[in-house]
DNA sequence: CGCTCTATATAGGAACGCAAGATACTTGCC
DNA sequence: GGCAAGTATCTTGCGTTCCTATATAGAGCG
């Protein structure tokens, strides 16, 4: 049981890999190191997550992959792209989090429920 | 597979619920009508999620039910009533789901992440 | 009694996120 | 060559959440 997932937290692995795939192309764990980057370690997800959230996407045509030789020496990497359908799927749920966001507001304040 | 849930609204349930008992105890299908009515049917879930998220909220302590005569005729309600417990977890949910909420916000523009 | 409204409850299934471990390629060093 | 260390992808097994659909039951009414 140890230390469960924060409810907070669910739902938001997509969203956050989709938008770190918006202006580049990326690799699995350059994907990690950004979303932690850009959310100053406030949202941060480990390989057992985003493997397979990858493999979804994959499989919902949202990003493309690719494999390329790393510059660094070491092994391969595999670049994720965004598609068409992936750039649609990012905007919708854009709209969506922002909903449930502002809806969410009324309950973070005593008594407005 | 008609209409997925979005993955934004997962994680939201056991926060609404307990902000809904805040400042009165209230019957199950009353949580439902609250939560409703508060988000403007931004947030809205069904018996199916509320009924197994009260007996876990029962389950941790921090909400206690008892059985009470309906005032309008009909079927008895049970009133769910948050604890000392629940009122320090409702806290704790609502400063998790600020710190999210907050990080989230950075992919929400463009060119963001 | 049968019907409807209100209300609580559960079973079954799909999806998610995580910890832990498996696999594999590259470099550097002996 | 052999071997460890570093980088990277991927899989397995588990627990949790949420939903659809259905079941159960009391109260009032004709």
């Amino acid at each position: 049981m140890a230390d469960p997932t924060p409810d907070a937290k669910r739902g938001t692995v997509d969203l956050a890999i989709l938008a770190t795939l918006e202006l580049q192309a990326r690799y699995g764990l350059e994907i990690l190191e950004e979303v932690q980057r850009a959310t100053g370690g406030g949202l941060a997800f480990k390989e057992g997550s985003l493997y397979p959230a990858l493999h979804r996407l994959v499989k919902q045509r949202w990003v493309v992959s690719r494999w390329e030789d790393s510059d660094a020496g070491g092994a391969p990497r595999k670049y994720y792209e965004l598609t068409d359908d992936g750039r649609r799927a990012l905007a919708r749920k854009r709209e969506e989090w922002r909903a449930v966001r502002d809806a969410m507001e009324v309950f973070l304040f005593v008594g407005n429920a």
